[in-house]
DNA sequence: CCTGAAATAGGTATTTGTGCCTATTTACAG
DNA sequence: CTGTAAATAGGCACAAATACCTATTTCAGG
Protein backbone atom coordinates (compact mmCIF):
# COMPACT_ATOMS: atom_id res chain seq x y z
CA UNK A 1 0.00 0.00 0.00
CA UNK A 2 1.58 3.31 -0.86
CA UNK A 3 1.21 6.56 0.44
CA UNK A 4 -1.28 9.07 -1.30
CA UNK A 5 -0.70 12.55 -1.66
CA UNK A 6 -2.31 15.77 -2.68
CA UNK A 7 -0.83 18.61 -4.47
CA UNK A 8 -2.17 22.22 -4.27
CA UNK A 9 0.09 24.47 -6.09
CA UNK A 10 -1.12 27.29 -8.47
CA UNK A 11 1.25 26.68 -10.88
CA UNK A 12 0.40 23.72 -13.10
CA UNK A 13 4.69 23.21 -14.32
CA UNK A 14 5.45 23.72 -10.75
CA UNK A 15 3.27 21.05 -9.40
CA UNK A 16 3.95 18.29 -12.08
CA UNK A 17 7.17 18.46 -12.21
CA UNK A 18 6.35 17.53 -8.26
CA UNK A 19 4.70 14.91 -9.38
CA UNK A 20 7.06 13.79 -11.08
CA UNK A 21 9.77 13.74 -8.89
CA UNK A 22 7.74 12.34 -6.30
CA UNK A 23 6.56 9.45 -8.65
CA UNK A 24 10.22 8.47 -8.71
CA UNK A 25 9.46 6.76 -5.20
CA UNK A 26 8.05 3.31 -5.78
CA UNK A 27 5.97 4.23 -2.03
CA UNK A 28 4.35 7.42 -2.77
CA UNK A 29 1.30 8.12 -5.45
CA UNK A 30 -0.30 11.05 -6.21
CA UNK A 31 -3.67 10.94 -6.18
CA UNK A 32 -5.24 14.22 -6.52
CA UNK A 33 -4.20 17.52 -7.66
CA UNK A 34 -5.61 21.77 -7.72
CA UNK A 35 -4.47 24.83 -8.16
CA UNK A 36 -6.24 26.84 -5.22
CA UNK A 37 -7.23 26.89 -1.40
CA UNK A 38 -10.42 26.23 -2.62
CA UNK A 39 -10.10 23.34 -4.85
CA UNK A 40 -7.58 21.50 -2.42
CA UNK A 41 -10.57 21.48 0.49
CA UNK A 42 -13.35 20.27 -1.95
CA UNK A 43 -10.98 17.65 -2.63
CA UNK A 44 -10.32 16.83 1.13
CA UNK A 45 -14.34 16.49 1.45
CA UNK A 46 -14.28 13.27 -0.58
CA UNK A 47 -11.56 12.03 -0.65
CA UNK A 48 -9.34 10.89 2.14
CA UNK A 49 -5.46 11.19 1.20
CA UNK A 50 -2.71 10.41 3.12
CA UNK A 51 -1.26 13.92 2.79
CA UNK A 52 -2.07 17.13 1.49
CA UNK A 53 0.87 19.09 -0.02
CA UNK A 54 0.08 22.43 -0.01
CA UNK A 55 1.46 25.78 -1.67
CA UNK A 56 1.08 29.25 0.54
CA UNK A 57 0.52 31.51 -1.95
CA UNK A 58 -2.47 30.35 -3.81
CA UNK A 59 -5.25 32.24 -5.37
CA UNK A 60 -8.90 33.14 -4.24
CA UNK A 61 -7.68 30.75 -0.37
CA UNK A 62 -4.17 30.94 0.73
CA UNK A 63 -2.38 27.76 1.72
CA UNK A 64 -2.44 28.10 5.14
CA UNK A 65 -6.30 29.32 5.54
CA UNK A 66 -7.15 26.44 3.01
CA UNK A 67 -4.57 23.76 5.46
CA UNK A 68 -6.82 25.26 8.56
CA UNK A 69 -10.11 23.66 6.83
CA UNK A 70 -8.70 20.30 5.82
CA UNK A 71 -7.72 19.82 8.92
CA UNK A 72 -11.35 20.82 10.29
CA UNK A 73 -12.65 18.36 7.95
CA UNK A 74 -10.93 15.79 9.09
CA UNK A 75 -8.34 15.90 11.62
CA UNK A 76 -6.52 13.16 10.79
CA UNK A 77 -5.52 14.89 7.31
CA UNK A 78 -2.49 15.58 7.63
CA UNK A 79 -0.68 18.77 5.77
CA UNK A 80 3.44 19.92 4.68
CA UNK A 81 2.94 23.24 3.69
CA UNK A 82 5.67 23.90 0.66
CA UNK A 83 6.64 27.17 1.02
CA UNK A 84 8.90 30.00 -0.49
CA UNK A 85 8.94 32.06 3.05
CA UNK A 86 11.04 31.14 5.57
CA UNK A 87 9.75 33.46 8.14
CA UNK A 88 8.61 33.42 11.52
CA UNK A 89 5.36 34.55 11.81
CA UNK A 90 4.79 32.24 8.47
CA UNK A 91 5.70 29.09 10.56
CA UNK A 92 4.21 30.13 13.76
CA UNK A 93 1.12 29.92 12.16
CA UNK A 94 1.29 26.78 10.39
CA UNK A 95 2.74 25.01 13.84
CA UNK A 96 -0.05 26.61 15.61
CA UNK A 97 -2.51 25.03 13.35
CA UNK A 98 -1.40 21.61 13.76
CA UNK A 99 0.56 21.39 10.39
CA UNK A 100 3.69 18.79 10.87
CA UNK A 101 5.49 19.47 7.71
CA UNK A 102 7.09 22.69 6.49
CA UNK A 103 9.30 22.33 3.45
CA UNK A 104 11.25 25.69 1.85
CA UNK A 105 11.13 25.18 -2.02
CA UNK A 106 14.44 26.57 -2.14
CA UNK A 107 15.60 23.11 -0.09
CA UNK A 108 17.00 20.00 -2.04
CA UNK A 109 14.24 17.81 -3.67
CA UNK A 110 14.83 15.13 -1.65
CA UNK A 111 13.45 16.68 1.46
CA UNK A 112 10.31 16.56 0.88
CA UNK A 113 10.11 13.27 0.17
CA UNK A 114 12.10 12.83 3.63
CA UNK A 115 9.11 15.14 5.16
CA UNK A 116 6.15 12.59 3.34
CA UNK A 117 7.45 9.80 4.63
CA UNK A 118 7.99 11.47 7.97
CA UNK A 119 4.36 12.88 8.56
CA UNK A 120 3.37 9.71 7.45
CA UNK A 121 4.73 8.07 10.48
CA UNK A 122 2.98 11.11 12.14
CA UNK A 123 6.47 12.63 13.16
CA UNK A 124 7.35 16.70 12.94
CA UNK A 125 9.21 17.15 9.66
CA UNK A 126 10.44 21.32 9.34
CA UNK A 127 13.52 22.02 6.44
CA UNK A 128 17.04 22.50 8.39
CA UNK A 129 16.31 26.21 8.24
CA UNK A 130 13.41 26.53 9.79
CA UNK A 131 13.78 23.88 12.50
CA UNK A 132 16.98 25.93 13.39
CA UNK A 133 15.14 28.66 14.79
CA UNK A 134 12.35 26.42 16.27
CA UNK A 135 14.86 24.81 18.41
CA UNK A 136 16.26 28.14 19.26
CA UNK A 137 13.38 29.27 20.39
CA UNK A 138 12.70 26.51 22.43
CA UNK A 139 16.23 26.69 24.01
CA UNK A 140 15.41 30.00 24.24
CA UNK A 141 12.02 30.04 26.09
CA UNK A 142 13.06 26.86 28.66
CA UNK A 143 15.81 29.14 30.05
CA UNK A 144 13.61 31.96 30.72
CA UNK A 145 15.49 34.02 28.62
CA UNK A 146 12.55 35.66 27.15
CA UNK A 147 11.33 39.20 27.93
CA UNK A 148 13.23 40.09 24.67
CA UNK A 149 11.68 38.12 22.71
CA UNK A 150 10.99 39.60 19.09
CA UNK A 151 8.96 37.41 17.95
CA UNK A 152 6.37 39.24 16.45
CA UNK A 153 2.61 38.96 16.59
CA UNK A 154 0.23 41.43 14.70
CA UNK A 155 -3.14 42.23 16.12
CA UNK A 156 -6.25 41.32 14.29
CA UNK A 157 -6.35 45.38 14.08
CA UNK A 158 -2.62 45.57 13.08
CA UNK A 159 -3.16 43.09 10.44
CA UNK A 160 -6.09 44.73 9.01
CA UNK A 161 -4.66 48.20 8.71
CA UNK A 162 -1.40 46.92 7.48
CA UNK A 163 -3.50 45.49 4.89
CA UNK A 164 -5.21 48.60 3.60
CA UNK A 165 -1.57 50.62 3.84
CA UNK A 166 -0.27 47.81 1.67
CA UNK A 167 -2.88 48.35 -0.85
CA UNK A 168 -2.13 51.57 -1.76
CA UNK A 169 -4.58 53.63 1.04
CA UNK A 170 -2.86 56.53 2.86
CA UNK A 171 -3.94 56.93 6.71
CA UNK A 172 -6.22 59.19 5.84
CA UNK A 173 -8.00 56.78 3.51
CA UNK A 174 -7.72 54.07 6.32
CA UNK A 175 -8.93 56.13 8.79
CA UNK A 176 -12.34 56.80 7.12
CA UNK A 177 -12.51 53.12 5.45
CA UNK A 178 -12.40 52.18 9.22
CA UNK A 179 -14.64 55.30 10.40
CA UNK A 180 -11.47 56.16 13.12
CA UNK A 181 -9.51 58.88 13.63
CA UNK A 182 -6.26 59.60 10.96
CA UNK A 183 -4.66 59.90 14.31
CA UNK A 184 -5.66 56.17 15.62
CA UNK A 185 -4.70 54.61 11.97
CA UNK A 186 -1.54 56.09 12.68
CA UNK A 187 -1.11 55.36 16.29
CA UNK A 188 -1.60 51.68 14.13
CA UNK A 189 0.88 51.87 11.95
CA UNK A 190 3.72 53.05 14.61
CA UNK A 191 2.85 50.35 16.55
CA UNK A 192 2.90 48.30 13.66
CA UNK A 193 6.17 49.69 12.46
CA UNK A 194 7.67 49.30 15.86
CA UNK A 195 6.55 45.47 16.37
CA UNK A 196 8.53 44.53 13.13
CA UNK A 197 11.59 46.94 13.10
CA UNK A 198 10.29 48.76 9.92
CA UNK A 199 10.91 52.42 9.55
CA UNK A 200 9.74 52.87 5.75
CA UNK A 201 6.70 52.21 4.09
CA UNK A 202 8.25 50.35 1.18
CA UNK A 203 9.12 48.01 3.69
CA UNK A 204 6.12 47.74 5.60
CA UNK A 205 4.24 46.51 1.93
CA UNK A 206 7.38 44.05 1.42
CA UNK A 207 6.94 42.60 4.60
CA UNK A 208 2.99 42.78 3.55
CA UNK A 209 3.42 40.65 0.28
CA UNK A 210 5.98 38.56 1.92
CA UNK A 211 3.72 37.52 4.70
CA UNK A 212 0.85 37.02 2.38
CA UNK A 213 -0.88 39.40 4.18
CA UNK A 214 -2.20 40.96 1.00
CA UNK A 215 -1.97 39.81 -2.48
CA UNK A 216 -0.01 41.64 -5.39
CA UNK B 1 21.94 12.93 -29.77
CA UNK B 2 19.52 14.67 -27.24
CA UNK B 3 18.86 17.82 -26.55
CA UNK B 4 21.01 19.32 -23.95
CA UNK B 5 19.39 21.78 -21.51
CA UNK B 6 20.06 24.49 -18.28
CA UNK B 7 17.92 24.95 -15.86
CA UNK B 8 18.09 28.48 -13.96
CA UNK B 9 15.37 28.69 -11.00
CA UNK B 10 16.13 29.82 -7.26
CA UNK B 11 14.21 26.99 -5.43
CA UNK B 12 15.66 23.38 -5.73
CA UNK B 13 12.99 22.05 -5.76
CA UNK B 14 11.08 23.50 -8.56
CA UNK B 15 14.54 22.92 -10.37
CA UNK B 16 14.38 19.16 -9.55
CA UNK B 17 10.68 18.93 -10.15
CA UNK B 18 11.37 20.30 -13.54
CA UNK B 19 14.19 18.11 -13.93
CA UNK B 20 12.56 15.08 -13.37
CA UNK B 21 9.52 16.40 -15.82
CA UNK B 22 12.24 16.76 -18.56
CA UNK B 23 13.79 13.89 -17.69
CA UNK B 24 11.25 11.63 -19.30
CA UNK B 25 11.92 12.66 -22.58
CA UNK B 26 14.31 10.55 -24.57
CA UNK B 27 15.64 13.26 -26.73
CA UNK B 28 16.11 15.73 -23.79
CA UNK B 29 18.85 15.93 -21.50
CA UNK B 30 19.73 18.59 -18.20
CA UNK B 31 23.33 18.93 -18.30
CA UNK B 32 23.40 21.93 -15.76
CA UNK B 33 22.16 23.85 -13.16
CA UNK B 34 21.97 27.23 -11.47
CA UNK B 35 19.75 28.87 -8.90
CA UNK B 36 20.60 32.21 -9.52
CA UNK B 37 21.27 34.90 -12.63
CA UNK B 38 25.46 35.36 -11.85
CA UNK B 39 25.71 31.18 -11.59
CA UNK B 40 23.79 30.39 -15.13
CA UNK B 41 25.69 33.21 -16.91
CA UNK B 42 28.26 31.20 -15.65
CA UNK B 43 27.49 27.99 -16.78
CA UNK B 44 27.16 29.80 -20.22
CA UNK B 45 30.79 30.90 -20.31
CA UNK B 46 32.00 27.22 -20.11
CA UNK B 47 29.65 24.89 -21.28
CA UNK B 48 27.47 25.05 -25.03
CA UNK B 49 24.27 23.65 -24.38
CA UNK B 50 21.52 23.87 -26.49
CA UNK B 51 18.74 25.82 -24.45
CA UNK B 52 18.88 27.76 -21.20
CA UNK B 53 15.91 27.81 -19.60
CA UNK B 54 15.56 30.17 -17.46
CA UNK B 55 13.19 32.00 -14.32
CA UNK B 56 12.96 35.84 -14.38
CA UNK B 57 12.25 36.31 -10.42
CA UNK B 58 16.11 35.41 -9.40
CA UNK B 59 18.52 36.97 -6.77
CA UNK B 60 21.59 39.00 -7.79
CA UNK B 61 20.89 38.69 -11.32
CA UNK B 62 17.60 38.63 -12.92
CA UNK B 63 16.50 36.40 -15.50
CA UNK B 64 16.18 38.70 -17.96
CA UNK B 65 19.40 40.61 -17.50
CA UNK B 66 21.38 36.91 -17.60
CA UNK B 67 19.60 36.05 -20.63
CA UNK B 68 20.90 39.02 -22.26
CA UNK B 69 24.34 38.31 -21.30
CA UNK B 70 23.95 35.00 -22.21
CA UNK B 71 23.03 35.80 -25.36
CA UNK B 72 25.75 38.30 -25.82
CA UNK B 73 28.56 35.46 -25.14
CA UNK B 74 27.23 33.63 -28.48
CA UNK B 75 24.20 35.10 -30.21
CA UNK B 76 23.40 31.11 -30.97
CA UNK B 77 22.46 30.71 -27.32
CA UNK B 78 18.94 29.88 -27.11
CA UNK B 79 16.97 31.11 -23.88
CA UNK B 80 13.42 29.74 -23.09
CA UNK B 81 11.93 32.36 -20.45
CA UNK B 82 9.78 30.30 -17.39
CA UNK B 83 8.07 32.93 -15.85
CA UNK B 84 4.75 33.38 -13.41
CA UNK B 85 4.13 36.94 -14.68
CA UNK B 86 2.21 37.42 -18.23
CA UNK B 87 3.29 40.95 -18.30
CA UNK B 88 2.89 42.92 -21.87
CA UNK B 89 6.33 45.22 -20.61
CA UNK B 90 8.05 41.58 -19.57
CA UNK B 91 7.34 39.84 -23.14
CA UNK B 92 8.17 43.10 -24.97
CA UNK B 93 11.20 43.18 -23.07
CA UNK B 94 12.17 39.36 -23.59
CA UNK B 95 11.31 39.36 -27.08
CA UNK B 96 13.42 42.30 -28.32
CA UNK B 97 16.45 40.65 -26.20
CA UNK B 98 15.72 38.13 -28.76
CA UNK B 99 14.35 35.46 -26.95
CA UNK B 100 12.64 32.89 -28.61
CA UNK B 101 10.77 30.67 -25.78
CA UNK B 102 8.43 32.46 -22.87
CA UNK B 103 6.25 29.79 -21.04
CA UNK B 104 4.38 30.14 -17.92
CA UNK B 105 4.29 28.49 -15.03
CA UNK B 106 0.52 27.93 -14.86
CA UNK B 107 0.29 26.13 -18.18
CA UNK B 108 0.41 22.35 -18.55
CA UNK B 109 4.11 20.87 -18.52
CA UNK B 110 4.32 19.83 -21.98
CA UNK B 111 4.40 23.11 -22.88
CA UNK B 112 8.11 23.56 -22.09
CA UNK B 113 8.54 20.22 -23.66
CA UNK B 114 6.99 21.78 -26.93
CA UNK B 115 8.53 24.76 -25.94
CA UNK B 116 12.34 23.02 -26.07
CA UNK B 117 11.46 21.48 -29.27
CA UNK B 118 10.20 24.50 -31.28
CA UNK B 119 13.48 26.37 -30.05
CA UNK B 120 15.37 23.95 -30.90
CA UNK B 121 14.18 23.92 -34.38
CA UNK B 122 15.04 27.57 -34.09
CA UNK B 123 11.07 28.06 -33.88
CA UNK B 124 9.68 30.54 -31.38
CA UNK B 125 7.51 29.60 -28.71
CA UNK B 126 4.93 31.30 -26.69
CA UNK B 127 2.35 29.82 -24.30
CA UNK B 128 -0.98 30.39 -25.48
CA UNK B 129 -2.15 32.61 -23.28
CA UNK B 130 1.06 34.95 -24.26
CA UNK B 131 0.83 34.37 -27.64
CA UNK B 132 -3.05 35.92 -27.77
CA UNK B 133 -1.80 39.87 -27.24
CA UNK B 134 1.45 39.39 -29.24
CA UNK B 135 -0.85 38.46 -31.80
CA UNK B 136 -3.33 41.15 -31.25
CA UNK B 137 -0.63 43.76 -30.47
CA UNK B 138 0.39 42.68 -34.42
CA UNK B 139 -2.61 42.68 -35.72
CA UNK B 140 -3.45 46.58 -34.45
CA UNK B 141 -0.13 47.70 -35.87
CA UNK B 142 -0.36 46.32 -38.88
CA UNK B 143 -3.92 48.08 -38.69
CA UNK B 144 -2.36 51.53 -37.78
CA UNK B 145 -4.50 50.95 -34.89
CA UNK B 146 -1.45 52.41 -32.48
CA UNK B 147 -1.34 56.03 -31.17
CA UNK B 148 -3.60 55.37 -28.14
CA UNK B 149 -1.54 52.80 -27.42
CA UNK B 150 -0.56 52.79 -23.40
CA UNK B 151 1.92 49.77 -23.27
CA UNK B 152 4.28 51.16 -20.54
CA UNK B 153 8.08 50.75 -21.18
CA UNK B 154 10.52 52.23 -18.67
CA UNK B 155 14.08 53.27 -20.04
CA UNK B 156 16.58 51.06 -18.39
CA UNK B 157 17.58 53.95 -15.34
CA UNK B 158 14.16 53.95 -14.49
CA UNK B 159 13.96 50.73 -14.53
CA UNK B 160 16.92 50.43 -12.04
CA UNK B 161 15.74 53.33 -10.04
CA UNK B 162 12.17 51.75 -9.30
CA UNK B 163 14.39 48.66 -8.37
CA UNK B 164 15.65 50.66 -5.72
CA UNK B 165 12.64 52.46 -5.01
CA UNK B 166 11.02 49.14 -4.22
CA UNK B 167 13.94 47.36 -2.27
CA UNK B 168 13.27 50.30 -0.06
CA UNK B 169 15.53 52.71 -1.07
CA UNK B 170 14.19 56.77 0.01
CA UNK B 171 14.93 59.47 -3.10
CA UNK B 172 17.78 60.50 -1.01
CA UNK B 173 19.42 57.15 -1.06
CA UNK B 174 18.59 56.30 -4.69
CA UNK B 175 20.59 59.51 -5.84
CA UNK B 176 23.91 58.61 -3.95
CA UNK B 177 23.75 55.04 -4.70
CA UNK B 178 23.79 55.97 -8.46
CA UNK B 179 25.60 59.13 -7.97
CA UNK B 180 22.99 61.37 -8.96
CA UNK B 181 21.42 64.83 -7.35
CA UNK B 182 18.34 63.69 -5.58
CA UNK B 183 16.54 66.34 -7.86
CA UNK B 184 17.62 63.53 -10.82
CA UNK B 185 16.10 60.92 -9.01
CA UNK B 186 13.40 62.46 -8.30
CA UNK B 187 12.66 63.19 -11.62
CA UNK B 188 13.27 59.89 -12.84
CA UNK B 189 10.64 58.61 -10.14
CA UNK B 190 8.13 61.04 -11.41
CA UNK B 191 8.48 60.14 -15.13
CA UNK B 192 7.92 56.55 -13.78
CA UNK B 193 4.86 57.59 -12.31
CA UNK B 194 3.72 59.39 -15.00
CA UNK B 195 4.30 57.26 -17.36
CA UNK B 196 2.10 54.13 -15.34
CA UNK B 197 -0.14 55.99 -14.11
CA UNK B 198 0.40 55.77 -10.50
CA UNK B 199 0.68 58.46 -7.75
CA UNK B 200 1.42 56.11 -4.67
CA UNK B 201 4.74 55.06 -3.48
CA UNK B 202 2.83 51.73 -2.61
CA UNK B 203 1.33 51.19 -5.92
CA UNK B 204 4.98 52.05 -7.39
CA UNK B 205 6.51 48.91 -4.88
CA UNK B 206 2.98 46.81 -6.29
CA UNK B 207 3.98 47.49 -9.54
CA UNK B 208 7.65 46.58 -9.30
CA UNK B 209 6.85 43.39 -7.57
CA UNK B 210 4.22 42.10 -10.19
CA UNK B 211 6.58 43.43 -12.90
CA UNK B 212 9.28 41.18 -11.07
CA UNK B 213 11.68 44.34 -11.24
CA UNK B 214 12.14 43.22 -7.71
CA UNK B 215 11.58 40.27 -6.28
CA UNK B 216 9.89 39.98 -2.52
C1' DC C 1 21.24 68.94 -39.73
C1' DC C 2 17.61 68.89 -36.79
C1' DT C 3 14.12 66.75 -33.77
C1' DG C 4 13.04 64.13 -29.94
C1' DA C 5 14.00 61.15 -26.19
C1' DA C 6 16.66 60.39 -22.15
C1' DA C 7 19.45 61.72 -18.34
C1' DT C 8 20.87 65.31 -15.86
C1' DA C 9 19.73 69.28 -12.33
C1' DG C 10 17.19 72.90 -10.06
C1' DG C 11 12.85 75.69 -7.81
C1' DT C 12 8.63 75.88 -4.98
C1' DA C 13 4.62 74.41 -2.60
C1' DT C 14 1.63 71.05 -0.55
C1' DT C 15 0.59 66.60 1.26
C1' DT C 16 2.11 62.34 3.65
C1' DG C 17 4.75 59.84 6.56
C1' DT C 18 7.65 59.17 10.69
C1' DG C 19 9.11 59.70 15.55
C1' DC C 20 8.18 60.84 20.03
C1' DC C 21 5.16 62.25 23.33
C1' DT C 22 0.38 61.98 26.38
C1' DA C 23 -4.24 60.13 27.58
C1' DT C 24 -8.84 57.58 27.85
C1' DT C 25 -11.82 53.44 27.49
C1' DT C 26 -12.60 48.54 27.23
C1' DA C 27 -11.75 43.91 28.12
C1' DC C 28 -9.34 40.09 29.77
C1' DA C 29 -6.22 37.50 32.98
C1' DG C 30 -3.99 36.92 37.22
C1' DC D 1 -10.00 43.75 41.90
C1' DT D 2 -6.14 45.26 39.60
C1' DG D 3 -2.74 45.55 36.18
C1' DT D 4 -1.84 44.94 31.22
C1' DA D 5 -2.80 44.98 26.33
C1' DA D 6 -5.45 46.86 22.69
C1' DA D 7 -8.01 50.40 20.44
C1' DT D 8 -9.05 54.86 20.55
C1' DA D 9 -7.42 60.04 19.90
C1' DG D 10 -4.49 64.07 20.02
C1' DG D 11 0.00 67.44 19.61
C1' DC D 12 4.34 68.73 17.65
C1' DA D 13 8.40 68.57 14.73
C1' DC D 14 11.00 66.99 11.02
C1' DA D 15 11.66 64.00 6.88
C1' DA D 16 9.98 62.28 2.64
C1' DA D 17 7.02 62.16 -1.18
C1' DT D 18 4.09 64.36 -4.66
C1' DA D 19 2.91 67.88 -8.11
C1' DC D 20 3.70 71.58 -10.44
C1' DC D 21 7.41 74.13 -13.21
C1' DT D 22 12.16 75.16 -16.17
C1' DA D 23 16.55 74.01 -18.38
C1' DT D 24 20.95 71.79 -20.26
C1' DT D 25 23.56 67.99 -22.46
C1' DT D 26 23.97 63.97 -25.20
C1' DC D 27 22.92 60.82 -28.64
C1' DA D 28 20.36 58.27 -32.22
C1' DG D 29 17.16 58.46 -36.31
C1' DG D 30 14.83 60.69 -40.04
Amino acid sequence: MSIEVVLADDHAIVRQGLGALISQEQDIKVVAEASNGKEVVDIAKKSSADIFIIDITMPILNGLEASSQIMQINPKNNVIILSMHDNRAFIERALSLGIKGYVLKDSAADEIILAIRAVYRNEYFLSPRISTFVIQDYIDARGQKIGEKKIVSLTEREREILQLIAEGYTNKEVATHLKISVKTALAHRNNIMQKLGIHRQADLIRYALKEGITAI
